[in-house]
DNA sequence: CATGAATGAGAGTTCATTCAT
DNA sequence: GATGAATGAACTCTCATTCAT
């Protein structure tokens, strides 16, 4: 039994090993020029090797795929100790740039590459992806609703809000932030967040005059 | 005289010809998925002959991240008949948006796709690009002296109100809104634009007293 | 010794599931297209597993060859008790046909396919086969020394009327017959062997005179 | 104008060169042996070389097969000048066994590989192969008419002596009548035509009592 | 006895690129 | 100026086979 364990154990360390690997590589080289030799390679296997352990290509693709949603979803997840949907809402920009930040390879899969999208839309796996958009959309229903944001469209300023959350995080992974020094960009970004979070609802009644 | 500018003229219509198809491939297929053959083909040439008038593809590639830029500062210049700063940068905004709706295809080379960042580092061509990120900062920064815009770091708003934009469409061009029906997209777009400079200024001084 | 003997048993019964598992497929997808690991997974061990039984995977193909020849010699034999040697001859005709109808997965490795041949040359083992031939030949020595058979060279006669029976059936095996209804296939075997049969001894009888 | 025309010419004689030598490997090996690689090697050229001339390697197969068949139809049409239907039968035979003796590959390739089935099927091609089998049957109508032949179902006697002939072409071509000494061969081959043919036609007369 | 893990060799195919003409 | 012809290098993926356990 316990050999058994082992080789599952074993089996699941060479998974993630591959996955890992394909991740950084992703990142480093882009999606379409990252091949299963360079990835062997890396892992110091042979090419045939991979083949063990996924079906194909894709399979290592959109394997990572769905685990950077289920990543984020459980991330989310962890705002709802806070009551206060405002806060609530302004603890989940945070998780959400934090999580991209820290995980550029799969934020970059998740939501910019080309590539997975179509292979997704096929599986109709986007329902993954969907949760998470569905969650925010809830947190700013409650914020509407006890008055603590403009009234406006709930889609839209669903869409809005990750928009910007995105729009952040997404210039600085594809590098177009080049104007600012590399080390000061973690507290750009963070700024950022917190003028516009900032602008939308606290300066409403400060700065007026 | 005439001779030699006639022939320079041809060959410009060339380059034309070329970087046209090649845009018009490249966002039909994507960036790695367009040949020399293909656009040779489109334009019923040699592949060959491309090379006559390209280096290589990356040259391509490269020209047409440059116009891209060329091409939105001189639409970011229009705004310039607008006194109001803070109209001026509303409509700042759409162009914004306007471009990149209308010319993904630019959009996505240059401020999405990995490709072409590497070549443009090594030229020190950022400076395209610099441009027109100063032309908006200059303009928050005339909003911020004129009382109309949050006190706050200019860098750090700049890169806001550039992060949202970016964010919009960029969500759109890599396909990332199926939730949405396709026919609204646009709609969305102008609407969330709305939003957020809306919640950001007007709502200033609706809800205030 | 008793453990010995039931060792060995096992050990005939896994090769018997393995060959027997090889043939299925090879008929299913022909020899080419039929992989160790294919028949691994038919019988749920591991392709390593396969080794143990067998050298390689010509020594599956050699073996099955070889088991195809003595079948049919059995079947052959089967004619012996009929006396009237033209009348064993019609039999022989009919139980080769059926042979190969039957069972054309071992029709097509001993008498179409291309793999086994050279193995087998240089195994020497043509003799098997050569057996089958020289029952014919003999069955056809008798009918014209009964003066039942136009006199001719005896190999010639025997070689003919082999051809003719591998004729029909290898068009058939070989998908050559598409010209024919599917269904009505084992029909017009039976009608082409009576045909010419017929032909070559009935009519000469029914015509004369 | 010539030199397009020697182009041309150059191009073809480029494409012959590609299908006898994929041609000669195909005997030797079989279809699923040859590889692109193996072509290119024997031709001196590259892989890549053989893809400007053929789309894929089913494009070779399907081109050499097509070949086959209208070589084998112009073989045919040649007996249309010999009056006597008996006659032109049995040279129609003779015509087909030389034909597959000269051109065992091609024979092989129409009659019993199996790669090309199941694409020509598909591309509802046998079309080609079913003209040259119309053209036997109408000369065996016409010998039945003339009351030179058995009567039969014509499609059963058609196919009986098609079977015949491809019976003696095939077993020679797959190599097994290693019991004839080689230099022999095609002696017998000749002589089993004109067995089969003689005992069908002429023994009737001449042998009975 | 059985196998999980691994691989070298090789399949078809595509591409950017070069160069003689 | 334009190109037909050619190719080296690379791609994804499969297979028979081995070997330590």
């Amino acid at each position: 039994m316990g050999i058994k364990e082992r080789k599952e154990l074993e089996k699941q360390e060479m998974r993630r090993l591959i996955l890992d690997t394909a991740m950084k590589l992703f990142l480093e080289k882009g999606l379409e020029n990252v091949t299963i030799r360079h990835i062997a390679e890396k892992i110091e296997y042979s090419p045939a090797t991979i083949y063990l352990y996924f079906k194909d290509k894709d399979d290592i693709i959109y394997t990572l795929h769905r685990e950077g949603f289920e990543q984020l979803y459980k991330l989310q997840q962890t705002t709802l100790s806070i009551r206060d949907p405002l806060e609530r809402l302004r603890k989940q920009g945070e998780v959400y740039v934090s999580f991209a930040m820290e995980n550029p390879e799969y934020y970059d899969l998740m939501f910019i590459m080309r590539g997975p999208v179509k292979k997704i839309k096929e599986m109709k796996e986007w329902d993954i992806g969907f949760r998470s958009f569905e969650f925010l959309r809830q947190n700013i229903k409650e914020c509407m609703e006890a008055g603590l944001f403009p009234e406006a469209n709930i889609d839209i300023a669903t869409f809005s809000l990750w928009s910007y959350a995105h729009g952040i995080v997404s210039l600085i992974i594809r590098d177009r932030c080049t104007m600012f020094p590399e080390d000061k960009i973690r507290n750009i970004v963070d700024e950022a967040l917190d003028f516009m979070l900032g602008t939308m609802f606290d300066n409403k009644v400060e700065i007026k005059s």
